[in-house]
RNA sequence: GCCCUCAUAGCUCAGUUGGCAGAGCGCAGUCUUGGUAAGACUGAGGUCAUGGGUUCAAAUCUCAUUGAGGGCUCCA
């Protein structure tokens, strides 16, 4: 999530057929063999891989002697703007395969695509495909490529100055770790200069807002070596956002219909079994723990708990559906390589819920869970959301029929809630199909949050039931879902959704209250315990620093609300209201400050 | 886990061909008492990530370990 691509993350199929098809896609698909060429020509004995446009630019995949450096990259670029304005045209031919093998009888990679495609199903880059396979090269100056295309008419097509390399990282053969690594560079590509121009700017905002840096800054968070990695420390501020977040979401679940559960960290290992995460889910589960020779394993998942908790009772069909919610602290052994800051992290709290209900109220209950995830997501500002269905793999558990139906009230839920979404086919986990919800948030980027899973496998090993108006035993439905996925990274989401500049609601400190003179200090106490005793969050920055500093330093701290106090305010008894857009609202009194700010809280702004 | 890059004060970072550890911010103290984005001075603060090696001498060269960043892979 959010890595590989830094906007527009995977894109929607449709948009996909229409980028295929743009100028865009020919413009970067050749920039990526221009720069093999010059790659080449710096290498002469470099074996090249693949080089596809992607979604904001484009790669190629390289065996090279050294590792690249960044006056490497550099040296590169130039050398690719050079051919550029050779206005080089691109030939295309069509060869035979044993034409193709003598072409690249040297590019040991290239000899592994054409044996794929040969053999048909795959295409030139090693994907599975269902069309028949067409050997064909493009040729530019003298750099020749086995390539299906397209390209641009030459190579004035591209603007020397609307391209860049960004990057170069390592990048396994085929996506498998097991084959070689190779030298992957990254490079960029746009019609016009101002658009590079645009999406440099973009990236610079995203480094800016970047939570990690974010969190160092606005003192929200901390990661401890010593503690571990992967582990969040929570400071005061962060405490405080989450604390606020946690609320809200326990009110909306009360309204809701929502009962509250809490379960505990560890589990016997027979608990595992049951469920059957030690078969399928062990990579990701930490070495079991010894009690008095049992073995207990810390949770990766809260789902098994709350089955217990359904069987705790004999359920009559009059109680369901039943809805266990908690924010269950989970942990589960990611590989080093994978953490990145609050979104991808080894203890997380999930927002999880299980609902298990009676098959005639399946649909009814999913159109409530899409329902109220669309309105608590929206109550955290993101307005556009992007649904993915997935659907029954392979290899699965469960009555076909019971796919079929939740699929099929899955997709009518989407529909109903006119919301854009992509089917995955064969996407699903094997115990049940699922949808995901993307948010787009504030600079555009695709963020994954919720998740409502159907699960056919628990119910049946946890062999969970209810009584039926006929007195007959039945199996219910079961749902898991998270709507925030974890506050983790739905903190880290939203920090980086705000850009720190938290609403009002959220703010961890929504007034800095700033003396202007050490003989102010006692009138901004008394108003700052005025306003706490409203339910105001406020400080007081009783430093000796100037006015100016204070402002300032509460600026950079991205606090909504600045009241300025001094000798006017005190005989007036006022504040001078400065909020952090800049706007300054001159003095108001205390009663103007609180209908002004309760107001912004109710609206959530 | 893999490839590349990196690790110096709480933070952001300098530190030349190996030769006494530096700055700004922050923090503490003193002065200043101010009107909407940085007032001045003084001071404290470091086992240069950790452990080996080379050298008369290592922050600097080298190896290993740990951690971080960009990717790959993974994320039922």
């Amino acid at each position: 999530m959010g890595r590989g691509y830094f906007f527009g993350g995977k894109m929607a199929a449709k948009h996909d057929a229409d980028y295929k098809a743009s100028d865009l896609y020919r413009i970067r698909h050749s920039a990526a063999h221009v720069m093999a060429e010059a790659v080449l020509e710096k290498f002469p004995e470099a074996k090249i891989a693949i080089g596809p446009p992607i979604a904001d630019g484009f790669y190629y995949d390289f065996d090279l002697p050294r590792s690249l450096t960044p006056e490497d990259l550099e040296e590169i670029e130039g050398r690719m703007k050079e051919i550029i304005k050779g206005k080089f045209p691109f030939t295309r031919e069509e060869i035979s395969a044993e034409d193709a093998k003598k072409l690249f009888a040297d590019q040991p990679y290239k000899l592994e695509l054409i044996e794929g495609l040969e053999k048909g199903g795959l295409d030139e880059y090693g994907n599975p495909t269902d069309e028949k396979p067409i050997i064909s090269t493009y040729k530019l100056d003298h750099f020749v490529d086995l390539c299906r295309g397209p390209h641009v008419a030459n190579t004035g097509a591209i603007n020397p100055n609307a391209i860049k390399l960004m990057n170069v990282s390592g990048a396994y053969w085929r996506g498998d770790e097991k084959r070689p690594m190779l030298q992957r560079i990254y490079g960029t590509a746009w019609e016009k200069p101002t658009e590079l121009k645009d999406y440099l700017w973009k990236l610079e905002e995203a480094k800016k807002r970047d939570h990690r840096k974010l969190g160092k800054e606005l003192d929200l968070y901390s990661i401890n070596d010593e503690v571990g990695q992967g582990l969040i420390l929570w400071h005061p501020k962060g405490a405080k956002i989450r604390k606020i977040i946690e609320n809200f979401w326990s009110e909306e679940h009360e309204k809701s219909g929502y009962d509250f559960v809490y379960t505990p960290h560890i589990g016997k290992s027979q608990l595992w079994e049951t469920s059957g995460h030690l078969g399928f889910y062990n990579e990701n589960m930490y070495s079991p723990i010894d009690i008095e020779g049992t073995k207990y394993y810390i949770k990766p998942m809260n789902c098994p708990f709350h089955l217990y908790i359904y069987k705790s009772n004999t359920r009559s069909y009059r109680d369901l559906p039943i809805r266990y919610a908690e924010e269950g602290t989970v942990y589960r052994y990611e590989r080093s390589g994978v953490l990145h800051g609050l979104t991808r992290v080894r203890g997380f709290t999930q927002d999880d819920a299980h609902h298990f209900c009676r098959p005639d109220q399946m649909p009814a209950e999913i159109d409530f869970v899409v329902e109220f995830s669309l309105s608590i997501l929206r109550a955290f500002g993101f307005k556009d959301f992007q649904a993915y269905l997935s659907t029954k793999p392979e290899k699965s558990v469960g009555d076909p029929q019971l796919w079929h139906d939740a699929e099929e009230a899955l997709e009518a839920s989407l529909k109903r809630h006119n919301l854009p979404y992509e089917v995955d086919p064969g996407g699903g986990a094997f115990y049940g199909p699922k949808i995901d919800f993307k948010v787009n948030d504030a600079i555009g980027r695709e963020w994954q949050l919720s998740t409502i899973q159907f699960d056919f496998n628990e119910p049946e090993r946890f062999n969970i039931s209810y009584i039926g108006e006929d007195g007959q035993s039945y199996r219910p439905y079961m749902i898991h879902r998270a709507l925030l996925g974890s506050l983790e990274r739905f903190f880290g989401v939203l920090i980086e959704h705000y850009g720190g500049a938290f609403p009002i609601w959220l703010a961890p400190i929504q007034a800095e209250i700033i003396p202007i003179a050490d003989r102010h200090v006692d009138y901004a106490n008394t108003i700052g315990a005025k306003l706490r005793e409203q339910g105001m969050r406020v400080h007081v920055d009783s430093r000796s620093d100037r006015m100016n500093a204070k402002i300032r330093d509460a600026q950079n701290q991205k606090v909504p609300y600045m009241l300025v106090l001094g000798d006017q305010e005190m005989e007036n008894n006022a504040v001078a209201l400065r909020k952090r857009s800049g706007e300054n609202l001159g003095a108001i009194s205390l009663e103007a400050l609180l209908t002004l700010w309760k107001g912004e809280v109710a609206e959530k702004v």
